[in-house]
DNA sequence: CTTTGTGAAGTAATTCACAGCC
DNA sequence: GGCTGTGAATTACTTCACAAAG
């Protein structure tokens, strides 16, 4: 497979959030024109997305909305489900927990992992909270793929190393640092207090 | 001012966050290599963009930290604290005013808005909850200029159509859909679903 | 010597524009 | 007529490479 750009990805996560609704209300097609109208893009970009995964579409008429959620739901992977952990149960991490967001698309909270005793061995949310020595088995029983860092800065590298030891190759870090881990893991970086000055700079310049 | 790509921009809180700490602990000079590699980043790419916002180094030396520090500072709007509102006092909303993120980097969580009856009237973790009936008085009284969204995906635009009535101009936004705004109010997506299909993409290409 | 600042070169991503098909 | 698929053109971003400065 060629290189397709990490742009491209994410878009066709945001293709499948209009797309999937459409179908089941019984939207038979859809356009490129139409598609990137309602996510303010350019229709070009969208045919070129998925070019690079195959030929989809009908010339004159588009594309067929539910062979289409059908084929992005393979393409990313989340024809079945993804069971994910999130290491760091305080506030950040029980609220994504909580969170159904992650449910809705295809991902299930199996676990969340802490230090602290108090909510060690209790449910959070509904969701069993472990020690973090008990992580790695936990992976290796459930087969785990994915993790979400949830931790204080100061924290997240040492989690880091305890995820990757654990064999998890795809990691969601919300931690405000850059973590070093081998070029065959993922990471995704989620940086809120980076989003925010990112809008304060453009306040600065109205 | 020129166009400064987005990326730079984003860089540049990056940057501050690795200097401040130096500052702090007494580091008086920094190369664009040094500072680079603690990113993994390219030196060109440090010095490039700095010098977009003026020369600030000293050549043969590097440079001055604390004078970079302050820089930035001043060119990310970050000199003065920045008092933003948060809408939706859900998982995701209270967890947000709870997390010490946003204050460390300069932004102060001044109240969180919702409809529940439950909700509003009293403080969450320490922040007042209020009916979003207030919400254009407050942000008109308290002089607030940022806001982030954290309502269910369903609301998120006619939350989002209050926010810009109340001559709010930037938004952050977690409400896994894109909303339409006027040209002149700046909108970031947080969009947690959509990075772990992105993970989700990465493993099954692995 | 070292390191900056920056045009020029090189990559990558996006958009155009049109042939080909319905 | 309408719309896709895609090479070509464009735009945006990154990296190189070197003159200028300490």
């Amino acid at each position: 497979m060629k290189n397709i750009p990490d742009a491209t990805v994410k878009r066709l996560s945001l293709y499948y959030r209009i797309l999937q609704p459409l179908s089941i209300q019984g939207t038979h097609e859809i356009s490129s024109k139409n598609l990137a109208s309602l996510l303010a893009i350019n229709p070009a970009q969208v045919r070129k997305d998925l070019s690079y995964f195959g030929t989809f579409g009908k010339r004159g008429a588009g594309y067929n909305v539910s062979q289409l959620v059908a084929k992005i739901a393979e393409i990313l992977g989340i024809s079945e489900e993804r069971k994910v952990i999130i290491v760091g149960a305080g506030n950040l991490g029980s609220a994504l927990a909580a969170y159904h967001g992650f449910e809705v698309f295809g991902f299930k909270v199996c676990a969340l992992f802490d230090t602290d005793t108090h909510k060690t061995g209790k449910k959070i949310k509904g969701i069993p909270c472990y020690n973090i020595k008990e992580l790695i088995q936990f992976v290796k029983n459930e087969k785990i793929k994915m993790a979400v860092i949830a931790v204080p800065a100061q924290f997240a590298q040492q989690i880091a190393s305890v995820i990757v030891s654990s064999n998890i190759k795809a990691i969601l870090n919300f931690a405000p640092v850059r973590i070093n881990i081998p070029p065959d893991v993922k990471v995704n970086n989620v940086d809120l207090a980076l989003e925010l000055k990112s809008l304060s700079y453009f306040l600065k310049n109205i």
